[in-house]
Order: structure tokens, then sequence, then C-alpha cells
DNA sequence: CATTAGGTTCAAAATTTATTGAACAAACTA
DNA sequence: TAGTTTGTTCAATAAATTTTGAACCTAATG
């Protein structure tokens, strides 16, 4: 935690490609994710496919940009196709695998951080059950956070569902295709 | 990680009062406060604040509920009172501080995590420009990231206000009073 | 004023999490 | 088919986080 890229100063290593502020930028979404609860090493990831000119990146290049080992790039990428915030295309007759962001990814996020509101109000019901009369005062601020949350679950399904409504997934993917995808 | 509780079978140690019921929704509690990036001790100390009978406990009754250490009763106490989750009574004459949760502790929360949503959009709005125009598809969902993060933060603060004015902070805490409080 | 109650602090130990390197594998390529 | 590219897997290591225990502190109490 705390710097991957911030040592490399003038930039003497000639597999690093991006500019002095970029990195550093690419660190600050790192930190950011980071506190957000990513690992570093994937946080650091998204930071990349996030300022790289392409947008989109071989294992290789992100290996080289972040000075990690192959292994680390590997179960980052694992990590953030799983969580649905990476995708990846491949040129015809290569096997080499462009990695890249998805444009849908945040909303997944989103929608699992507003899952996990509903789910606490879940275990606040069941906090209720099993609390008596004598604190009604403590009774009553957790009924009304119930409230709050299921109102907040309820506002912020709505708020996303418009959202993508006015914005819809694009149908087609630019100038590639992904290819079958065994995962 | 992943258990502090579950072990004690039948509740043989005479210092711990709460049923196994509890003691399994204590530990529930604090999974759940620990996916959430939490400290698993203060996890659980949220969590049998919200359980426990009285609803405010003492030092030691944490300790032995709970079977960790002063340490990290006390660290986990001073987390929690620093992010304003937890606040303290005492009886007059009395040294000893009675514990419990905050009945706006959650308000904070959810306000912390709405002005993260803000926070992000800001980093976008610096990868925007240093991005260039070659990649047409990833700036605009760029921007409509931007965009949506920015009207979620619009809409959860109106959705926590309303709620807010809805239900007014009790202006007097029940029976007891605050200390004269040096931190 | 010596002792106890009710904690706090902090370095060391224990635990958890993240990263690496070595070994392996599948798909191309010569 | 032998070698290379493009990775994956997993046990060992490194690093970060958490917990503990001992020492310490301060307010009450005898």
């Amino acid at each position: 935690m705390e710097q991957f890229l911030t040592d490399c100063k003038p930039c003497t290593d000639p597999h690093r490609m991006i500019s002095e502020q970029k990195r550093h930028l690419v660190e600050r979404i790192g930190l950011f994710n980071e506190h957000q609860g990513m690992q570093p090493a994937a946080a650091r990831v998204m930071g990349l496919l996030l300022v790289s000119e392409e947008g989109q990146l071989t294992f290789e290049e992100i290996q080289q940009e972040l000075g990690i080992s192959k292994s680390a790039v590997s179960q980052s990428l694992s990590l953030l196709i799983s969580q649905r915030q990476v995708e990846y295309i491949t040129l015809p007759g290569q096997r080499k695998r462009y990695f890249r962001l998805r444009a849908d990814g945040w909303r997944f996020h989103i929608e699992d951080t507003i899952e996990g509101a509903l789910e606490y109000s879940k275990i606040l019901r069941e906090v209720l059950r099993h609390r008596d009369a004598r604190t009604p005062e403590l009774n009553q601020s957790i009924t009304q956070l119930i409230g709050l949350l299921e109102l907040l679950h309820k506002t912020l399904k709505e708020t996303v569902k418009a959202w993508q409504e006015a914005y819809p997934p694009e149908p087609v993917p630019p100038a590639v295709q992904n290819p079958a995808d065994v995962w």
C-alpha cells in the first residue's frame, strides 16, 4: 500500500510509457480504490486502464507499467473480471488479450452497494426481533434507520435505472470482438 | 477474522451474559461490518451494543462479552467514537463510562459514503483532462459516469436530508449526561 | 497518601492479506 | 514437434493489519 509508481521519477525505465503526471493520477485512483476496499494491485490496474491513451492494454503492458509480477497482474485481472469491472477483447488471429474497463462496470458496483444497504436493514430487523421493550429510544432509532436504508435502496435503484435508460448500453463493442469466453 | 464468539458453545463462561442466539447475531453483524471495511474487534463491539438488552455497556462488560483484551476494547472504542458511531455517558459521581451507539451514527457514515461518490467524480474529471480524443467511447462513458455519480450524490443528499427532517435528533439524551469531554 | 478502578499507550506477537517466483499449461509458430 | 508466447496456479515470502500484554496514567476511595 501507499505507493507503486511514485518512486520512478523521471521515467528512466524504457518500458514505462505514460507520463509522470499520469502515473501520479494512476496512483491517486489506486489509493482511492484501495480506500474503498480494493486490493492495492487491482486498484492500480483500474487506474492504469482509466488513464492509458489507448484505453486498452495487454497483460505485458500492465505488468511493465505497474512494475509488478506476472502473477499479481493475473490475479488482479481475474478479480476485476469477476467483479465485472474489466473485460478483454482479442484481435482476430491473435492469442493476446487486450484488457479494458467495462463501460457498465460502475453500475454493478453501485448496485452491489445498494444491495448491501438492504442486507443491513434485514439484519437490523432481526436485531429488533431480539430486543425487548426496555429501551424504546434505541429501538425506535433502529426502526428509523431501517426506514432510511430501505428508502435509500429504493431511491438509488430508481436513480440508477433512470440513468441506465438515458444511456443504454452500446450493443456493439468498437472495432473488435469478444472472444469465445470460457470463464 | 471469521470468529470471535461462535466457539463458546453453551456459554459456560459466567462472564458472558447474552444468549447463544444473540451471540450469533453479534457475530453476523460483526462479519457484515468487517466486509464493509471495519476492524474485526470494532465490528463486534458495534454488534454487541446493538443487541445488548441495556443498549449501553461498560468497558468491562464489552471486554468480557467479546473475550478480547483491554487494549483491543480501548482501541476499538476510540475508533468508533472518532467515527461518531459510538458515544458514552457517565453517571454522576462515577468515573465508569457507559458506551452506546449514537442514534445519528449511521447518518455520518452514509454521508461519508455519499461524499466518496463526489470525490470519485472529481478524480474522473481530472482523468478526462488527461485523455485525448482518440478514444471517444471511453471518454463518453467516463463523462456519463461522472453524471451518474453527481446525480447520486445530489439524490442521496436530498433523501438523507428529508429523512433527517422527518426524524429530528433528540435534543436531550435520556436519563444521564455527557461528561466534560477532553477529546 | 497508598491502593484500586478504569482505562490508555505502544512495542512486540499473532494473524491476515498481498505479492512473488517457480512450475505448469494451452495455443501458436517455425 | 520443439520452442515461444501468453498466460494461470499455488506454495512460500513479504507486508500490512490486528491483537495482546506490560507499563503507565489519572481520578476516586479507604
